[in-house]
DNA sequence: ACCTGAACACCGTTCAAGT
DNA sequence: ACCTGAACACCGTTCAAGT
């Protein structure tokens, strides 16, 4: 932990949203959403907790600002790939931004966000399906299919959504009317998130892969 | 006279975890996520606020405990059904319960539950998959995945994840380097979920199918 | 244009006291 | 065993006042 705390008066240009937004990202990967506060981040930044709105509308927008900030994390693909390889270059993308700030991953994954920003990679999925031949409404079908399970997988994996890891122990089970659960118990136990990734995105791309060919 | 000894004109019965759960499910159904507070919901039940802490253990309890009323309302699939009507049924049975209360719906599907009851369709999940001749392993394979695709979609159902309706016009979009996006736009404007959901359920259980196979 | 501090209407939860 | 109210340490945000 850095001692960034007692600031003077004045450091390197005072406020900005772009500061705001970095150092509340920092304050989520530290300390989890919960520990954000408009209070909390503005004593990280030596201020005024009423500064912050000149610069943001307030908590919700700030939210949804760290949520834009990951996005824009996210790589543009190779332009020259075809519809299968861009397609996975996003979903890899999109992943190691959201595992990159696991804390913070709920607010993109959760939150509707009609910014300009999350166009971006809307478009970056939609030019590949137009271009292998969908029709509009059946890419964005697969855009939505696609979105979809990267939401959900994602969600297990910044652990905000049910793995069954620790839970109740196995003799509970077997006295419970749980025998499938309690034989799969070992497997339940752990999750290898790189495998579940990957087969369901290759489920998904072969799928829209057939599609493509009608 | 009706049993209990004399009490301040409230409702029937005193409190009790059962009455506080169904209580606060109602309020936000009625009010949303954001209006839950133990302060609020005392208010409701006519009650001093500390006195909720007597039958749920903080307000994080609390969340937990709407979250298993939801689980509780998936119907048990039709015993005699196979692997791909069991799968389907319980699909449809966990929809509707998290559409029945739509504002509800991030409480399952963004909080690690721990407890016995959402493990029933666990088990429900997993037995039909076992019996098809999944070795245990591949059964949570398929479970998580068809678990990861029910989450992601009905996190855009509910609301709480991008549908790119109504956001920025179209004109904007030409002008910003997005053809694609505005290609499609009339399409991002409106979401059958209805037909999403069948589809990407569809293409799920033809996999998981095609595995049984092999 | 930006920053500040007091003030308002809330929170979740601890604790000591009541029945 | 259950309920209560005061108290503590917080919130987000409005507003009037400062520079």
């Amino acid at each position: 932990m850095t001692g960034r705390r007692g600031r003077p008066p004045r450091e390197a240009g005072s406020l900005s949203r772009e500061r705001i937004l970095r150092e509340a990202l920092a304050l989520v990967d530290e300390e989890g959403l919960d520990a954000v506060s408009m209070r909390k981040l503005a004593r990280r930044l030596g201020v005024d907790p009423m500064s912050l709105y000149n610069h943001v509308d307030g908590k919700d927008a700030l939210l949804d600002g760290i949520a834009e900030v990951l996005l824009a994390a996210i790589p543009a693909p190779p332009p020259d790939a075809d519809l299968r390889e861009t397609m996975s270059a996003l979903a890899h993308g999109f992943r190691a931004a959201m595992l990159g700030h696991s804390r913070a991953a709920p607010l993109v994954l959760t939150r509707r966000l009609a910014s300009m920003t999350a166009l971006a990679p809307v478009e970056a999925v939609l030019a590949p399906l137009l271009a292998a031949g969908f029709p509009p409404d059946r890419a964005v079908h697969g855009l939505r299919t696609v979105l979809a399970f990267l939401i959900g997988t994602l969600m297990r994996e910044v652990d905000a959504a049910p793995t069954f890891s620790g839970g109740p122990r196995l003799a509970e089970l077997e006295g419970a009317g749980l025998p499938a659960v309690s034989a799969a118990a070992p497997f339940l136990a752990v999750c290898d998130h790189e495998a579940e990734f990957e087969f369901g995105l290759r489920v998904l791309l072969d799928a829209l892969g057939a599609m493509a060919g009608a």
